[in-house]
DNA sequence: GTTTGAAAACTAAATTATTAGATGATGGGA
DNA sequence: TCCCATCATCTAATAATTTAGTTTTCAAAC
């Protein structure tokens, strides 16, 4: 029997490169790095190791471009939210999607306008393909 | 300068056993892994090791009744999911929740029924305090 | 009073995640 | 050609998480 890494999610640490990589599109180690290093200072190398894992498990990808490798998203971003939904969902809120919404309703710190945008989307799909 | 540890958010494992403590309502560390055996086989002091850890962190009590421990929720499963929600609201959909139920709306599993539910849920409190 | 069984507490091993140093390759310029 | 800067890669140290063995405690049974 081995491991069992779930490799679906990513780290702490992953998650705060892969949302660099979506907003910048990808670049270099470099780039990156650079990015990054507004956050919180890294090593280089630091930030290749986790680059290099990152295209392993699939979240990015990679080209040459002279010496240097170009990293960039494998997975949009909007797949990665879905994802994540589902699980949390399934973990947390008994796979009903519906009691997480409850949960965003009933916070004090979501404005009213904010629900009504919420509102506007779920009117827009049920809408569209009327039951 | 020492480690930084969250202790906010329940470990992958933390929250499969707090997810047991809430639907139990708590119990001994017998009772507790016999609950949590039906999942995946695990040690006596291995769920007593977590337990503990999870005290320490917060987010259980406990209470002695004869020779053992009783494990108790700290903070209702609301709470948490309240919590968890505004953490993957910050990390994942830049603050803003709307984004998150954008991505809920467009995933082809969730049906329309649920939409349904979710728009009585904003309704609700749109209703409430008319603004 | 001594043994025994069930429990918590203590300790540590194994795994996974994070950070980064050391090394070596490669190409451009002196 | 030889050095230098830049880069990827290899390797390892540290930290956090997960699992579980060993020891201690204590009350009840004998």
């Amino acid at each position: 029997m081995r491991k069992k890494q779930d490799n679906s999610l990513l780290t702490e640490v992953e998650l705060e490169f892969m949302t660099v990589v979506w907003e910048t599109g990808g670049g270099t180690v470099r780039d990156l790095l650079a990015e990054l290093n507004k956050l919180q200072e890294r090593a280089y190398t630091s930030v290749a190791t986790v680059l290099k894992i990152m295209e392993q498990k699939g979240f990015l990808t990679s080209e040459r471009l002279d010496r240097s490798l170009v990293y960039r998203p494998a997975i949009p971003k909007a797949d990665y939210q879905k994802t994540t939904l589902k699980n949390l969902s399934s973990k947390l809120f008994n796979d009903t999607p519906a009691a997480l919404v409850a949960r965003l309703v009933e916070d004090e710190e979501v404005t009213d306008e904010m629900l009504v945008e919420m509102r506007a989307l779920l009117n827009e799909r049920l809408g569209d393909n009327a039951s």
